[in-house]
DNA sequence: AGAAATTTGTCCGTATGTATC
DNA sequence: AGATACATACGGACAAATTTC
């Protein structure tokens, strides 16, 4: 059989489905995963691609692996938030790096960056505003 | 031959040969690196191994990859700085306020806003940059 | 405590698809 | 169209950490 990958590439495919399974609440936090070689069983796919899959969902924290014991669902990192008051939004958009910006970021001024944007307020009168930059992710 | 990698795994090693090589400016920031095929032979590692290094290089931020065309080198690491004075955990200045914080604040354009920026690190390239605005403390 | 089984980590080699020059 | 270079996928082998018996 051909590799052929048209569009979605496979491992991403298969970490979709294992998301989808995870946030249908089908894997409760905290427990474990099927263990690689059943994965690799069930979506027929190499152990190699089931691993490429598994790192996409651990770069996003959805998942944690520890070595000998297998990979669980990140549960309270994610679930469990603190003592956080009141939700606000914050909100993203796409902009260009000010000459400041392009010299902590080492590119090149005008290069697109991620900023978001959160307020406080007091009395209905804005108290502060917070803004955060960071380098667009490479993929997706 | 066996795969021994006691202590430091071969494609973190090889990482951090790349790394030094950056860091020490025998590969000026913007250019390509050697092709994967070029780094395969050099290391005498698999191909599979090198994109692993390369996959940590990235995750730093330290390189970028495009499709048919290369690694880059992102750039040197950011101990540029601005006009922020020097090393402190978050450094304040006043600044105009923009259309926009002017508006959020209900001030005019112009008015002096207080700006704190506190930057976060990763391997020595900078992840994210965080502004804080305010209005300055007049009364008392 | 020790041995075996399980599970993830690392590495190799090969083949093919896809994007860029 | 051809050459170059990165992306995806397979399969196999052995190492290291954990769990189980």
């Amino acid at each position: 059989m051909p590799t052929p990958h048209y569009g979605q590439p496979r491992y991403r495919a298969i970490a979709e489905q294992i998301r989808e399974r995870i946030e249908r609440g089908l894997i409760s936090p905290g427990s474990l995963l099927p263990p690689e070689s059943a994965l690799t069983a069930e979506f027929q796919a190499s152990r190699g691609t089931i691993r490429q899959a598994l790192a996409v969902l651990r770069e996003s924290n959805v998942v944690a692996t520890e070595h000998g014991r297998g990979t669980y669902v990140a549960g309270p990192a994610c679930t469990q938030r603190s003592d956080w008051g009141s939700e606000s939004e914050l909100r993203y958009r796409k902009v260009p790096a000010d000459s400041e910006l392009a010299v902590l970021f080492a590119v090149d001024a005008g290069t697109t960056l991620i900023e978001g944007q959160g307020i406080t307020q007091k009395n209905g009168a804005v108290e502060t505003v917070v803004r955060i930059y960071r380098i667009p992710r490479t993929e997706s």
